[in-house]
DNA sequence: CACCATCATGTGGTCGGACCACCACGGGTC
DNA sequence: GACCCGTGGTGGTCCGACCACATGATGGTG
């Protein structure tokens, strides 16, 4: 037996702990700049191949950002960062899967939407009122999905809740919408989509919280019980 | 101009899309075996590092499983493998974030509750109780916090949306609910998350979605108040 | 024939070293 | 003082070798 630390797993595993360890620890702040790719692999006695391997998924998961030519830093550790790969999962979701991801969007985005009715300020309404009126004028698909996901990540910001926005982000992915999205609107449903939004918004002007939960969750529901029937058909 | 595509950004991210596109489009079935690192990199053309540093990545996000000596599969794309890292979220989140992390977890928790009240069979209410008693019955505090743990995944997945209950299940990792409870409790909750554990098991048992529902939201609602204050303090 | 220990093969995992692409900094030029 | 450019250092890529493990074939054994 020698002094160090026994191996677990694999030696990359062991370094994405070593490192996700120092940063729980507060021995790296956000921001923060880490040894290079070559120290760090010396210093825990790894070769410089399973250090990148470590570091890559310490990427992917959003704790470390890679600069070429310049370095290695610690992220922000906010939500956004952390919960980027969450489009991941929406885009390769199929099936079922999509009902449930839709359902969790509906509970989160119809909550949020509700907050932010009592919290939005005159500027933040002012913007979303810009992407309504902007969905509105055009009938170009790509810009209408671009006003519609502005519109709602407008609205789920003003309630005051990064990590929840952070998520339904993910849950909105352009990709995901775009697949979701093509066949419901493809039968008609611009004008109920317009309708809806528009009682969102007017729940919002009022500041009536329950109202623009129900609204919400009323438009995401559409797509919900469309998205079933396709399924079940 | 060469008919190659175009190298947009690092060859790493390029290996990284192809597999992804691969997958959704459903060349690469669930379960399926991948070919071996060495074609996967000669038949993108680039290196055998770099692919594995793309296989990586796509292992963390739970999209692909490499097996030693094996080979490498797809998943079953199943919520609880996409969604593991939602766990590394909830334990590198600090400050501020805790707080809006427990405020997704009251809003999804209170939600699923109140579904299961209304769907939870028989068996599901027996393991619920089983972890309930168990939970009353000891004083250690790792046993507690398992079968806690356990109360509510139980009552979680009764709900019947596996995608929330991952979701879920990563935002009460054990690291996580260790860190933020430790405190809690040592301040005497312990009778009171008794109470209001028993109150969430008489609602199920009730078959009352509202109350199960109302619950869990001040079940949670209690540790999010009393974090805030710690916080604020 | 049925069973099991053994081994050969192929796989992912690790290593070391080399070179390339890019960025940041500083010295030189005007 | 402002600007340009060289230079050192960093991450990105590649190669080839070896190790650790899983699996199926092999051949012996009952």
């Amino acid at each position: 037996m020698d002094e160090t630390a026994p191996q677990k797993g694999t030696v990359t595993q062991r370094a994405i702990e070593r490192i996700k360890a120092m940063i729980g620890e507060g021995r790296l702040e956000p921001g923060q700049r880490l040894p290079t790719e070559r120290d760090l692999a010396a210093q825990i006695g790894i070769s410089r191949s399973s250090m990148r391997e470590a570091i890559r998924a310490l990427t992917v998961m959003g704790v470390l950002e890679a600069r070429h030519g310049s370095g290695i830093y610690v992220t922000q550790l906010e939500a956004g960062d952390l919960l980027e790969t969450f489009g991941v999962v929406a885009d390769l979701s199929r099936g079922p899967r999509l009902v449930e991801l839709l359902e969790v969007r509906r509970i989160l985005e119809s909550t949020a939407t509700g907050l932010a009715a009592a919290r939005i300020t005159a500027d933040q309404l002012a913007e979303v009122e810009k992407h309504l009126t902007a969905m509105n004028a055009t009938e170009d698909p790509e810009e209408i999905l671009a006003h519609d996901i502005a519109f709602h990540r407008e609205i789920v910001s003003a309630a005051g809740n990064e990590t929840m926005a952070a998520i339904l982000d993910g849950l909105s992915s352009r990709t995901f919408r775009a697949r979701v999205w093509r066949g419901y609107q493809e039968e008609g449903a611009f004008a109920r989509t317009r309708r809806e939004h528009a009682a969102i918004h007017r729940a919002l002007v009022a500041r009536d919280p329950d109202t623009a939960r129900a609204a919400a969750a009323a438009h995401v529901g559409e797509v919900e019980h469309w998205l079933r029937a396709q399924l079940g058909g």
